[in-house]
DNA sequence: TTGAAAGCGCTAACAA
DNA sequence: TTGTTAGCGCTTTCAA
């Protein structure tokens, strides 16, 4: 191994002249300094990053939390992964990657021996149990996701409940009257996972204002789960000319869940979903959606741990407004739709065919009809 | 902070002493060692991971390089991922996670600067940029796949050549004399990703050495172009009364791709899937597969690492055997597929109306008809 | 503008 | 069985 010392003496200076051309720390003189640089080539030199943490307390690493628990979608979730670990390197930190089976003892032991100068927290709960932690930790923090209550802490989130909400109101201005939300899985909503309890409740929040009838309906992934999931949610309210889609896993099948009710999108029923760029536009008809910036969630949650590193001061709370990509799924004319739904011949057998899906967790409930409005013209 | 000397004055004994408790390569009374592990205790001290790392040169850190590429399936990387991980927590090594942007530098880098103690590494190519790098680093390192010749590497990988072959000879016992093979995406064999070429090279080698037709075909995960895929394999052989799918993202669409041509599975088309488990058996009706130890490669890729770190000599090459999962999709009768298959008026029009999917990168070629057979007893 | 030297917190001879 | 002490490779004060 080659020491800076090596370096020092192949360069004719101090050691101490050697780390002060790398840290920048004290003016060199330019001659000094390219001797050195040189040196540094010649002879290969790194400098050994453990030694220097163990003479700065700085490590120039962050850990990134991130419990892959049951029912996420891994490729969103490794989207904000990648996206952090790329910043965090822009910064010259390297990233410490810890899964589920370290938890809070994992967190606290990578903390205390110093193994790391921040942390980053993904897939945060309601009622996170790291939370607590990470307020007494020495290392700041910032979580991606918004637990309960977000004093004391640094997090940014999309604003999930705004977008829940501007779904229906999307949907509402359309003149649609009956939405179905299809949302996560239901161990998701079981852990009050932030972001799917946060749209969720957006969505009925907004569908409450509107005087919207809505049923909300958790399903898994796979294909039979999916097409039980649309089932219910139409034999529930067969007048139902909408559906929000909150889950990517989930995304290829709706349209076929629908199809197996002979309904087709856009013409009798709209669909927008929640979900980061690239899935919506695969489903044929392509999905109107509201963008979830997954890889911007990444990276500036590396923005704001990079700058509560340096001492500055952030916001506890930092919200990425949603975006709504109007696409082919929310064409339909809702006029004709109502029309279409009036008449309760549109195979009744197979609405009623599907069975009501066991333990969903977040339950089905339904609103009473409003009573018929005259549809907006779409916006 | 609290430091080992701070652990040894409040206990009355040496600094070593408390180390030696630690580290444990020194018998300890176990009156002092006690009294050590209270103080360590009240105190709440934790050794400083960066100065001890300066201390012995060990960081207890495990470096692990994953390139996201494209057309890589995120969800089955990540089954290695946080298997290795879990592994690596076992054996109290952390992880730092290195993604595609650091490439051949990144490596370098923090293997210069001793910041891990090895390299697990990810996604091989055949001819791996990275693998010369590799040879020449003082840590050691386990790829977990082949590149194109693995002396002076240790690896780990699943014999995707044996299963594509396994496929193969599944299907020909079975009677079927026409098999395709829908493959990874196109830019996954472009890159000679080693799992994908093997995989190809063993289904296509065992294909010739039976005397079996067979049509090769890359496809994209999405709906599209897997329907695509599929009409244009069927296509190209129309007698085509078998399917191997080494692609996990488009497992889901390959019923419905059949289901597009009026063919249905089993009783038209057997289907075997090359995929972790839990993939296939969604698949309605449940497709039988080789099941890719996923997780296991993880593990077992940590373990040969620490077997190299504690100075072990270790295989140069370590191939885990495929094994099938007999399941619905493989329940078909071939002498009835035969003979339906002869009837050339099944969905004609159907067959030819695929597109031929472009830039199929693998290209697509098939081998003359092999006179008939008798096809030989199911097993 | 540069050097010398005293740490950083820990480990591991060496000595008792 | 334990203590003393000299490092590990780097940073950073202090002094020139």
């Amino acid at each position: 191994m080659i020491t800076i010392c090596d370096v020092a003496r192949h360069a004719g200076v101090a050691t101490s002249t050697v780390s002060y051309v790398l840290t920048g720390k004290r003016p060199i003189s330019a001659a000094t300094r390219s001797r050195v640089l040189e040196s540094i080539r010649v002879l290969g030199y790194h400098p050994h990053a453990g030694a220097r943490g163990s003479a700065t307390s700085r490590t120039n690493v962050v850990a990134l939390a991130v419990p892959l628990r049951e029912g996420v979608y891994v490729p969103v979730l490794m989207r904000m992964v990648t996206a952090a670990v790329t910043a965090a390197r822009r910064h010259g930190l390297n990233v410490l990657l810890m899964t589920a089976d370290q938890g809070v003892d994992g967190l606290r032991g990578v903390a205390g021996s110093a193994q790391a100068d921040g942390f980053l927290v993904l897939d945060v709960e309601m009622n996170d149990e790291r939370v607590p932690l990470l307020r007494q930790l020495a290392q700041p923090s910032v979580l991606i996701g918004q637990p309960a209550t977000t004093a004391g802490l640094t997090c940014v989130d999309f604003d999930f409940e705004a977008a829940g909400a501007a779904c229906v109101e999307h949907l509402a201005d359309a003149g649609h009257r009956y939405i179905g939300f299809l949302g996560a899985p239901t161990p998701v909503y079981q852990r009050r996972t932030g972001f799917a309890h946060r749209a969720m409740v957006g969505f009925s929040a907004a569908a409450m204002r509107r005087g919207i009838t809505s049923t909300i309906m958790p399903t898994a992934g796979d294909h039979h789960s999916v097409l039980k999931a649309v089932q219910a949610l139409f034999r529930v309210h067969p007048s139902t000319t909408a559906l929000v889609v909150h889950n990517e896993a989930a995304l290829g099948w709706v349209g076929a869940g629908l199809r197996s009710l002979g309904r087709k999108v856009p013409e009798d029923v709209a669909v927008i979903a929640i979900c980061p760029d690239g899935l919506a536009e695969q489903a044929s008809p392509s999905f109107t959606s509201i963008r979830l910036p997954a890889e911007e969630l990444g990276r500036r949650a590396v923005e704001l741990l990079v700058a509560k590193l340096n001492g500055q001061t952030v916001p506890s709370l930092t919200l990425l407004e949603p975006e709504l990509a109007e696409r082919a799924s929310t064409a339909g004319v809702p006029g004709r739709m109502l029309a279409r739904r009036a008449n309760p011949a549109v195979n009744p057998e197979r609405v009623t065919a599907g069975r009501r899906p066991s333990r969903s967790g977040a339950g089905t409930r339904t609103l009473p009809p409003t009573p018929p409005v005259v549809p907006a013209p779409r916006t």
